[in-house]
DNA sequence: AATAAAGCGGACATTTTTATCCTCTTGCTT
DNA sequence: AAGCAAGAGGATAAAAATGTCCGCTTTATT
């Protein structure tokens, strides 16, 4: 459905929501919600080297901040509510819609035969679906409903 | 959204279907409905080697029939109407359902963690509509609606 | 100022997808 | 039976996606 990448930079992202979101986590009990890549890779079992270039592209977009040096690291440029999962997707790897017939048949200049006009509509809900979903709207609550034990 | 190789199968399926329906196609007068590789190549824009390829795997899967020697082709092995995308997608390069987390975390055995059951959403609804449509309903009717001219 | 931590960016490697080529087999036609 | 048209299948190639490595720059800490 989406690309490795995609999936990559989705994780990321939600884990940076849930330790904004948490203050600390995994027995990090830094007040700072900077994430390292490191930490990043480990929380999303994502190779760091790959996930660093993810990081870097959402970064450029301005998804992210990156704060580089010592003790730097990687949060959100904006609330979780404010970034959905279309933002993400688009940024690492675009949902493509159909325009036009990929068979440029003279008949379906302003028209898309069948097969693609279907195909055009799935692609359109999946993209409706990923711009209604924040990114707020995923961020994990640890421990919700589970007893401590 | 759905690779190159399934989008050839389907150019091809439909193809097929069209020219079923027609009983000939493109001035070709044959009343056979068999076509062969390369007019299903010229008809869908794909690379004739490729396609080649694609059809095999279609025909083993008992979607298409193919007929060698002299005279030879393929030919859709059940009614238009009986086929749909999904069969076609699942033969060449199947959607993926996110049965579980990929992170394999403890906490998401028994119930996906929010991103990946909102990501199997979208692909359990991309792939209802693949269900749901028939090659049939995909199979251009010839000038319908447009003027003779 | 020196050191170390951490992101940046380019080069390279691997894997998967897409595409091509060539030979063999099948089966129609003459 | 010979010849030819056409699919089957293996080997190879090219392109794209994914993944790794390493040196450079930035910045906090001592």
């Amino acid at each position: 459905m989406i690309s490795q990448t995609a999936e990559y930079a989705l994780r990321a992202i939600v884990h940076l929501a849930t330790v904004a979101s948490n203050g600390d986590f995994e027995g990090t009990q830094s007040p700072v919600v900077l994430q390292t890549a490191q930490q990043i890779a480990t929380a999303t079992q994502v190779p760091l080297s790959y996930l660093s270039k993810v990081l870097q592209t959402l970064a450029r977009a301005g998804l992210i901040i990156s704060q580089r040096g010592a003790g730097g690291g990687f949060s959100l440029a904006r609330s979780p509510d404010e970034i959905t999962v279309y933002d993400v997707v688009q940024t690492v790897d675009p949902i493509q819609r159909i325009a036009s017939c990929p068979l440029g048949l003279e008949a379906h200049q302003d028209f898309l035969c069948p097969l693609h006009a279907r195909l055009d509509a799935a692609t359109a809900i999946v993209e409706q679906s990923f711009r209604d979903t924040t990114i707020a709207a995923l961020s994990v609550i640890p421990n919700f409903g589970e007893p401590e034990n």
